[in-house]
DNA sequence: AATAGAGCCAACCGCCACTAA
DNA sequence: GTTAGTGGCGGTTGGCTCTAT
């Protein structure tokens, strides 16, 4: 990518001396107010590429690896409830940015998805069973991600999930009561299902409807990320 | 060894939403 | 209620690297 001037502001990649007094000036003033910023910390620099360049490589307990198996199933999960809503994608997998899952999506997972999704359609016309909570449990010995059911069971212990004093609690003992199989209202979409325990379901990734996969990514999150 | 094509990824662009004046 | 400034988001671009021929 070719170092342009625009005027007196810098574009291109960004040097490693341009990162430290960013990372430098960040420390100072906190992530906010970029335009000003960019200003006080004498970088030519916009504010909106200072905010990129920390919120996407600077910004602490970021991970540059790979993404994991673990990982691309969320992402392919949220994806097919989401689509491109990379950012609330994001927000999922601590340490990932939208940037970096978009990338991913597009050069990995895209033809991936795709195929899923044929796969999802055609098995759709097959089953379309709602899980209640019975089955639910039952399927807990089927696993998630392929873990073995023992490992299945570390991360979602029913019992432990019952015991637990969330405020939510007494919406899953609403759901199990009626044993309708589904609570009565639907989680809004974005952060207000992030920890909760809406959905103490152990269903397969792979299930084979919109709803079962649904609910799934909800719930393997939320056990795993219990206070994000 | 040279070249073309594909894939990856950091960075930019443009739009939209929010907020303060 | 309006407007300007700012931040956030999703889409896109283009340079670099890898691989196949």
């Amino acid at each position: 990518m070719a170092n342009r001037d625009t005027g007196n502001l810098r574009r291109g990649p960004w040097l490693e001396e341009e990162d430290e007094i960013l990372t430098a000036t960040v420390g100072v003033l906190g992530e906010k107010h970029w335009d000003a910023l960019a200003k006080q910390s004498g970088l030519r620099r916009s504010g909106k590429s200072c905010r990129l360049r920390w919120m996407n490589y600077l910004r602490p307990n970021l991970k540059h690896g790979e993404i994991t198996q673990e990982e691309e199933a969320i992402i392919l999960d949220l994806h097919k409830q989401w689509g491109s809503k990379w950012s609330k994608i994001a927000k999922r997998l601590p340490g990932r940015t939208d940037n970096e899952i978009k990338n991913y999506w597009r050069s990995h997972l895209k033809k991936k998805s795709e195929a899923q999704y044929a796969d999802t359609e055609s098995s759709n016309k097959q089953d379309k069973a709602i899980p209640t909570y019975n089955n639910v449990i039952e399927s807990e010995n089927e696993g998630i991600f392929g873990k073995s059911s023992s490992e299945t069971s570390e991360i979602c212990n029913m019992n432990a999930l019952m015991e637990n004093e969330s405020p939510y609690e007494s919406r899953i003992s609403e759901w199990i009561s009626s044993s309708s199989g589904w609570p009565s209202s639907e989680v809004k979409d974005d952060e207000d299902c992030m920890g909760t325990y809406t959905y103490p379901c152990f269903c397969q990734l792979e299930s084979s409807s919109h709803e079962e996969t649904k609910m799934s990514t909800h719930s393997v999150w939320d056990l795993w990320n219990p206070i994000w």
